[in-house]
DNA sequence: AAAACGGGGAA
DNA sequence: TTCCCAGTTTT
């Protein structure tokens, strides 16, 4: 069964061309990044989760972190998940690190530790998608199989004029049709990050260094000066913030009231400060309503307003307040006092990490 | 097919 | 302050 889609697309294009200068320029030019000392899988399978979504400037230090305190598989898999989650802390989207624990339990029990080296049975592990699958088979096994991200699908997108929107889930069938022809058999791992390192040094989002680029002469894009009006990209909706009230209740021995979030869902597992969500509930009455969900007493005291001002780009907007604990019975299982010299060790969100630091 | 899921940095 | 970025799971 025969690609049309993409051998239409790549009727007339110098394959081996291409290939050939985008391999010895990522060769030349590659950053020498802590991933890249050796084809550890389990290494390359680490550092590709933790680059989903994130800037290898910021998963740098994550990365020698989390590989120093789990240098193996049956390290990750023998590890408490809060301990998992205290490592990748302030990385954002938590669900990685549950998800990569759980998956490695997976290889640790049904394959002696050793990650697989095939489609199906690396597909399966949680957290593993087709970009992830195809950045370990490659980089980690030295076998062909596409491995798209956002960088790929801009790339490819101006060498190749292909106008598929992608914000839908559907353009990236398109990519993999178009990798699996263009992708080398000898070296699929050059190849691979050969694409993604083009576009995250190169071939850019905004402003493209096309007099640069190693595969100008082969760019349908460049050649029209059309670059910037590709890829072409619906916008997506952006999510609402809600108004919350946070606390910091202190109680007579000087202890906080921290809670652990829900394990589903938005920050997952992670710890917090109680928070009131001023859309369902007065400010007049939030200590009602405390006391109806935490059965202690609480009275507000100092605003902090200088807290406040430095978040900007979270899902809440945070209002925080001082309390004091005037009877402590409490009955919601999920919160506990802590001596603030112990909070250190609870994973929090970036946002309320800042708060940390005021108490 | 679309929404949920964080946080950093550019605009 | 808002917008952009972009893999996997869940709905």
């Amino acid at each position: 069964m025969k690609n049309n889609q993409a051998l239409n697309i790549l009727e007339g294009f110098d394959k081996k061309g291409f290939r050939d200068n985008l391999i010895h320029w990522f060769q030349q030019e590659q950053r020498m990044l802590p991933w890249r000392k050796d084809q550890d899988p389990y290494k390359v399978w680490v550092s590709e989760i933790m680059l989903q979504q994130t800037k290898v400037d910021t998963v740098i230090p994550y990365f020698h972190h989390f590989i120093n305190q789990f240098p193996t598989p049956n390290d990750l898999a023998e590890a408490d998940e809060q301990q998992v989650l205290k490592a990748w802390e302030g990385l954002g989207y938590y669900s990685r690190a549950r998800n990569l624990q759980i998956a490695v339990k997976e290889v640790v029990s049904s394959y002696n530790g050793k990650v697989p080296d095939n489609e199906k049975e690396l597909g399966a592990l949680k957290g593993v998608g087709p970009y992830t699958r195809g950045a370990i088979l490659s980089i980690a096994y030295d076998i062909p199989s596409p491995a798209v991200d956002g960088n790929v699908m801009r790339v490819l997108s101006r060498i190749l004029m292909v106008e598929e929107d992608i914000a839908k889930p559907a353009a990236r069938k398109v990519f993999e049709g178009l990798v699996r022809e263009l992708i080398s058999k000898e070296d699929p791992s050059s190849f691979n990050q050969g694409l993604m390192e083009l576009g995250a040094l190169v071939c850019t989002p905004k402003s493209p260094s096309c007099l640069l680029c190693p595969v100008q002469s082969h760019c349908r894009a460049f050649e029209e000066g059309k670059e910037t009006l590709l890829p072409i990209k619906s916008s997506k909706k952006k999510q609402k913030r809600l108004p919350y009230l946070t606390l910091l209740i202190r109680n007579e021995a000087g202890q906080v009231l921290i809670q652990k979030r829900p394990d589903q869902g938005l920050l997952a597992n992670l710890w917090e400060f109680p928070m009131v969500p001023l859309q369902d509930v007065d400010k007049e009455n939030v200590q009602d309503w405390f006391k109806e969900q935490y059965g202690i007493n609480i009275s507000l005291g100092q605003s902090l307003d200088h807290i406040k001002h430095t978040f900007s780009h979270i899902i809440w907007d945070m209002e925080v307040v001082e309390a004091v604990v005037q009877n402590d019975e409490m009955n919601y299982a999920r919160a506990q006092f802590v001596h603030k010299e112990n909070l250190s060790q609870y994973p929090f969100p970036v946002s309320h990490q800042k708060i940390l630091k005021h108490i």
